[in-house]
DNA sequence: GGATGTGAAGTCGTTCACAGCT
DNA sequence: AGCTGTGAACGACTTCACATCC
């Protein structure tokens, strides 16, 4: 295999196979098929090979691929060998509703736990701890808003979650790559702006219910 | 114009304009450019050109585009000119987090309208009817699941918002089938399949996390 | 003059089809 | 014989470049 820039698309889909895989392993099942995992994936199995084969040769010829050792591979090309240590910024609504899902994922196993958000902030912080702490397992500590730089010093944050309200998000966006995060899920609808060298992935949900919106509109 | 199949990323951007020319007309800016709406949008001139063409001549040769005349297209084209009515079925933790999250959005005017949970479902409604009730405003009434189908028909619900853990998701999405809601929202990360003519989107913001986290690891 | 609308070119991603291993 | 790995064909989306119109 030559080296060639990877699609995103790509990368996407590998989470797939890997949530797949994984649902495979507890089945007990031991090899699988490029056909077969393509099927459950619902693409082709001639993408789920070449996907692949951007990495590496992970499967036998005439055989097909180890479930264990494949789920192994694509987690370590995804960076799912890790823990990944999050900031969470904007403890509103929203905020307030994350956190307690990202908690979730710690104590319920069929969430990933490859994620934690281990701080939180505010402009405001004591009008929101009190709801945040109510949940179950240890709550996260809501910090203000300027004591960004030394938490994420301190907790060895990498990414950060902006939860605000669309107008901040970009002067949140700016204290992060200040505070040195490595990335950024963008919640907030609005685009932002990181110098070369951040990622920032957005989520918007309501871009997908306004894509929902058109396709029922026909 | 000519018809021609629309690719699914012009319809995100479609949404991503939308939101741009909301803020513009805030500011009261009468009309834009594709170059100015690119700039602002992180798009290319021609692109956001193309994009609008699909579906008309909405701008004037020599001058641009009329902000509230292009925003008002946009949203007929996007079928947000009407109020989408939402079931959301799962209101375990996600689910109650997503819940007072769409519930805020009729409250704070930064977030858009057009979509409101209507009714939410449970195998255990009892357990969470407190915890949905507590929050601000009218609380979104939570129903055994097996009542789906009439409310569905008497609340007149068109989107399905699945929120349950993944194992339930592709029982549930075929609950919403019989139901005949037209489309659905998957929140939870399963792969779910349902009749050629019903529409699903996913929102496995795992999935998101996981790119960033591939991202960061080179 | 200046910005749109659009065919044509270019780029990127997917699918095919088969050579190459086991 | 069977399934992977991959060059080549295909298709889809994006960008360019310019004719067109205000």
């Amino acid at each position: 295999m030559k080296y060639q820039k990877i699609p995103e698309a790509t990368i996407r889909r590998l989470s797939r196979y890997s949530r797949c895989l994984e649902e495979m392993e507890e089945n007990g099942e031991k090899v699988v098929s490029s056909a077969q995992l393509a099927n459950k994936c619902i693409v082709n199995a001639a993408q789920v090979r070449k996907d692949l084969a951007y990495f590496g040769e992970f499967g036998i010829r005439g055989v097909g691929y180890y479930v264990r050792d494949l789920l192994n591979n694509i987690k370590k090309i995804l960076g799912l060998n890790k823990e990944w240590r999050m900031a969470l910024i904007g403890v509103g609504n929203l905020g307030s509703s994350l956190l307690s899902y990202f908690q979730l994922m710690t104590t319920q196993d069929y969430l990933k736990q490859n994620y934690k958000v281990v701080a939180s902030f505010d402009i405001d912080p004591p009008k929101v701890i009190g709801r945040v702490s109510e949940k179950l397992g240890k709550p996260v500590e809501v910090f203000h808003i300027n004591k960004i730089k030394e938490v994420v010093k301190e907790r060895r944050i990498e990414i950060g979650l902006i939860t605000t309200p669309p107008s901040e998000a970009q002067s949140v966006a700016d204290l992060l790559v200040e505070a040195e995060v490595k990335g950024i899920l963008n919640f907030a609808p609005a685009q932002i702006i990181v110098p070369e060298g951040f990622e920032v992935k957005d989520v918007f949900f309501t871009t997908i219910l306004d894509n929902l919106a058109y396709l029922l509109s026909n």
